[in-house]
Parts: structure tokens; sequence; C-alpha cells
DNA sequence: AACACGGGGGT
DNA sequence: ACCCCAGTGTT
């Protein structure tokens, strides 16, 4: 593969006049970098801003992070979805406070040896709070680079990712490695647009972009298919008593660890049935209305849930359930947004 | 190398 | 209704 003339000085010149005004570039702290990059994996940047915003205000340095409860954590992270990321970032904080003072330290394999932090991120941190000449390549700088240089492998192999990394770093100007990364991430996200449809008339770089030139870059990036989803059939349970909804704790680990949900069962029940399993858990209850059916989709498995509502007294619950009023669903338990299509209902009273 | 892990946007 | 997006940790 011949080499590219240098991209940097366009690139650069492009940012300068049109990088977003985010709130994490306004004060770019280590520890700012580092949770709005946490957010921004698998994240688009509108749905971060506000989490962005509370999460400063709640925690605003490491230490508060790493004496944060876990309740008001997750409660932090509520519909951000990927869950294990606050939580590696709360055991990172705490590491930071152990063997580091409170402060990220500024070296690449002291980031990247932290929990959540790989290589993406240790590069993003390095380059943009510590001006390290390191490389962060997201999903962004992928698509970009494979339509700069015209290539076709599949995006999702590692031996690809270390090919652009290799290119990425041949182009990164000294004395602005961190402008340098985020220019390409930002023209990634804002001008060499996924889905087949670049904004080449608008980008800097068209002139010397491989694809632009052959006419295959709304063909790139190539990756293979994504494996099928698994349906799972769900029944839900909406419980109310005196003292408010019946919610359920689910395990320490696995999907949506630790959060909370309206008693379930993921099989598809009958009415009686239903009721037979939270009887035989010692909660007794008179099943109402069908539940309107509800669909969620995580990237791996589709739930399609149904069930019913129901009242009970008021009674002692096993461990792992509560009744919670209104006001604590609002305060303190983490639904994750799976349960969307059931929040009206909890929301009406309880 | 394959899989687990959420949620949102576009058409 | 169906498509796409894509970092880190575990196995």
């Amino acid at each position: 593969m011949p080499t590219l003339s240098p991209i940097a000085p366009d690139l650069l010149a492009w940012f300068s006049q049109n990088a977003r005004i985010l709130p994490f570039r306004q004060d770019p702290t280590p520890y700012h970098i580092w949770v709005s990059e946490i957010m921004l994996q698998q994240t688009r940047v509108a749905a971060a801003l506000e989490y962005y915003d509370r999460w400063m205000k709640a925690l605003p340095t490491i230490r508060d992070l790493a004496e944060c409860d876990e309740e008001k954590l997750h409660k932090l992270w509520e519909g951000l979805g990927y869950y294990s990321r606050v939580r590696n970032l709360q055991k990172a904080a705490r590491i930071v406070c152990q063997e580091y003072g409170g402060q990220l330290p500024a070296d690449h394999k002291k980031l990247l040896a932290l929990p959540g932090i790989g290589d993406y991120t240790a590069g993003a941190i390095g380059s943009i709070a510590f001006h390290l000449p390191v490389p962060a390549v997201d999903g962004n700088v992928l698509r970009v680079f494979s339509r700069l240089y015209n290539d076709d492998r599949d995006i999702a192999d590692p031996k690809t990712k270390k090919a652009y990394t290799q290119w990425v770093m041949e182009h990164q100007p000294p004395e602005a490695p961190g402008p340098y990364n985020e220019a390409l991430m930002e023209l990634g996200a804002l001008v060499c647009l996924p889905n087949g449809e670049p904004l080449c008339d608008a980008c800097p770089l068209a002139h010397l972009c491989r694809a632009r030139q052959a006419g295959t870059q709304n063909t790139l990036p190539v990756k293979k298919a994504a494996k099928a989803r698994r349906i799972q059939p769900v029944t839900v349970l909406l419980v109310k008593s005196e003292q408010g909804w019946l919610l359920q704790r689910r395990p320490d680990s696995g999907l949506l660890a630790g959060l909370w949900q309206p008693a379930l069962f993921e099989e598809e029940l009958s009415r009686q049935e239903a009721a037979d399993r939270l009887a035989s858990l010692g909660i007794s209850v008179q099943l109402g209305g069908p539940l309107k059916p509800a669909k969620h989709i995580f990237s791996h498995i589709e739930w399609r849930m149904s069930g019913w509502q129901a009242t009970a007294e008021a009674a002692p619950l096993p461990d792992g359930y509560v009744w919670a009023d209104r006001e604590s669903l609002a305060q303190q338990y983490t639904l994750p947004g799976a349960f969307k299509a059931y929040r009206p209902l909890l929301e009406t009273d309880g």
C-alpha cells in the first residue's frame, strides 16, 4: 500500500472550525475526559450529555465516585445501558485513590490496567487529557480509515484494527495527538457517516480519499454480519400493595446485574402458573387484567414480555424483593430501560 | 476467536 | 418492522 499524503494539516484546520462545543471539552480534566469517554462507549453524544451534567454535579471528583454507594451509582446510569461500565468506573476510581493519590496516572499502560479502560479509552484519555502520543481508534476512526485507504477488510477483525492503528499513528502529529485523535472521531461522527452516506462534499480529506476516488465510499467499511438474536419469552407481574409495587433485585452477575425489575419469569407462563410461581416464593396475589404485550431488544436477546397486573397484601417479602412506592421508584431503585412500556403504570401511584 | 453486555436512531 | 451502531471483559 503506497503511503497516503499527510492528512493532519487539513484535518486539524477543519476540526478547529467544526468541533462541537461539549461540556467535557470546555474543561478537559482527566476525570472529565475519563467519565465522558466511558459514557460515550456504544452511546451517542446526545444521549450522554444529560447524564454527564448530572453525574458531575453528583460526583465532582474521583474520590466522590470511589465513595458513592452502589444504588446511587446505578441510578446515575439508569437508562444508559451496559451497566458494567459504571461498576468498572467505580472499581477503577477506588484503585486510583489507593494507588495514585486520587489522580489518574499520565501513563498509557497504567491507564490500560484499570477496570473498564481498554485500548480505545486508554488512548483517548492519554492523548486528550495528558497529551501522550498514543492512538484512540474507535468505530468512527475505523470507518474513516477504511475509506481513506479504500480498504475492504472486516473492521471487526483485530488484525484490521491493528493495521489501521498503524496508519493512524503514521499521520499523528507529535505536537497535537489529542486534537488529532478527536478530529478523526469528530470527522467520523459529523461527515464520514455510516450507512453508506458520507457527506463527501463537506469533507476536508475528500481530495485524498481513496474510496472517494474509486467510488466505493458507500460500501465501506466492511464488516461481517452479526449473529441472530435469541428470542426470550418473559412473563411480567405488576403487583401492587398499599406499600407500593413489587420489585425484585436481579442477580449480581449477568444481564442487568444488580438492577431492579417487576416480578418476572424468563419463560412463557399461563395465568395460573404465574400465580403459582409467586405463591411458591411466599407471595400470594390476586391476578387482575393482562398487561399490554411489549418487546425489548438487547443486542443479543429479544425479550417478548406479557403478563398481568395483580394486587397483594403488604406482607413481608423474601430476600431480594421490596415494595417500592412512587418516591423510591423515582429516587432509589434503578429499573432498566427494558421496562419502559410499564413505566407509566408504575408511576401512577403505589 | 467468540460471546456477553443496553439502548437509541434512521428509514 | 426492520436496519445500523460498536468498547471492554470473559471464556
